[in-house]
DNA sequence: GACTCAATGAGAACGATTGTCAAAACGGCT
DNA sequence: AGCCGTTTTGACAATCGTTCTCATTGAGTC
C-alpha cells in the first residue's frame, strides 16, 4: 500500500507552488534549505513515482538533467521552457501531434512517442538579457 | 590548425558508413574491435567537433546518451529514429518549424530553439516483434 | 631530419542517477 | 496507547556517460 510520509508531502508541496521545471537535484537542495531536508535518493524516488502516476510531467533539459513539474494540463501536451528560469508554459500542440502520426505511419514506424520542447528566453529574462 | 590524424580519420569513416545514431561510446567499441582503436576521449572530442561544424547531428536519446549520425540533408532538420536499432530517416518539418516560431512569438519569447524527435519501431523491428 | 604545437590516451575527476540494506516510520489492529 | 508486519527512508557505495589533466606522440612545416 502507498504511504504517506512527510517526505513525499515535502516534495509534492514544493512542486505544487513551483511554476518552473526543477531537477532532482533543485527540489533536494531546496527542501533542505527549507529544513525540510529529505534524502536524495528519496527525491529522485518521489518524483519518478509522481511522473509514473502523471502527477507530474519530466522532461529532459539540453544539459541531461530531468526536470520536473506539476503541470495544469493533465492530458498529453509539450511545453515551451525558459533556459534560463526554467518558468514554463503548456502548448497544446494538436497540429504537431496530427503530424507526427502521419509521417510515423508513412515510414512504417510502429509505436511511435515523440519528444517535442521549445526552449528560449522568457520575456523577463529577455528583458534582464538586454538591460545587462 | 586542424590536423588530419588517424583517429579522427577512423570516426569520420565510420560515421560516414552508418545509417544509424551511434554513441560515443559505441564508436569507441566499433572502432576497437575493428582494430582502430581510439582513446574515449579522443572519440568525445571528435564527434562533438564534428557535430560544431555541422559534419554530423547530434541528438540525446530518451536514456540521456548523446548520439551522433551523418546527414545528408545539410540543413536543419529532425528525424525518426528507431529506438531498437537506431536507424533514422530524416524528416522536413517545416510546418513544425512554423508552428515553433508562432507559438514561441506568441509568449514573448526569444533566441528559441526546438526538440523535436520522433522515437519508434521501424517496420523491420516491428516485424521481428510480431514474430517473437 | 628537426622543430613546434595540436592531438592523443590513460586515468582521474565529475555529476546525475540508481542500488543496497539496516534502521525508522506508517497504518491497521487491539 | 502499544504492537507489528511492511513500506520507506537515507547514508553511502556503485554505475554510467562525459569531461578534465597532463605527459607523450605525431602532423605539418622549413
Amino acid at each position: 500500500m502507498q504511504r504517506t510520509t512527510r517526505q513525499r508531502t515535502a516534495v509534492a508541496e514544493l512542486l505544487e507552488h513551483s511554476a518552473e521545471f526543477r531537477s532532482a537535484q533543485e527540489v533536494h537542495r531546496m527542501l533542505a534549505d527549507r529544513g525540510e531536508s529529505v534524502g536524495l535518493a528519496t527525491v529522485y524516488r518521489t518524483l519518478q513515482a509522481l511522473a509514473e502516476v502523471g502527477e507530474v510531467d519530466a522532461l529532459r533539459g539540453p544539459d541531461g538533467e530531468v526536470r520536473y513539474r506539476r503541470c495544469d494540463e493533465q492530458a498529453h501536451h509539450h511545453h515551451l521552457v525558459c533556459r534560463r528560469c526554467g518558468t514554463a508554459v503548456e502548448l497544446d500542440a494538436a497540429a504537431v501531434e496530427a503530424w507526427s502520426g502521419t509521417i510515423a505511419a508513412a515510414h512504417g514506424f510502429t509505436a511511435v512517442e515523440h519528444t517535442i520542447e521549445l526552449f528560449g528566453l522568457c520575456a523577463t529574462c529577455s528583458a534582464a538579457d538586454a538591460r545587462a
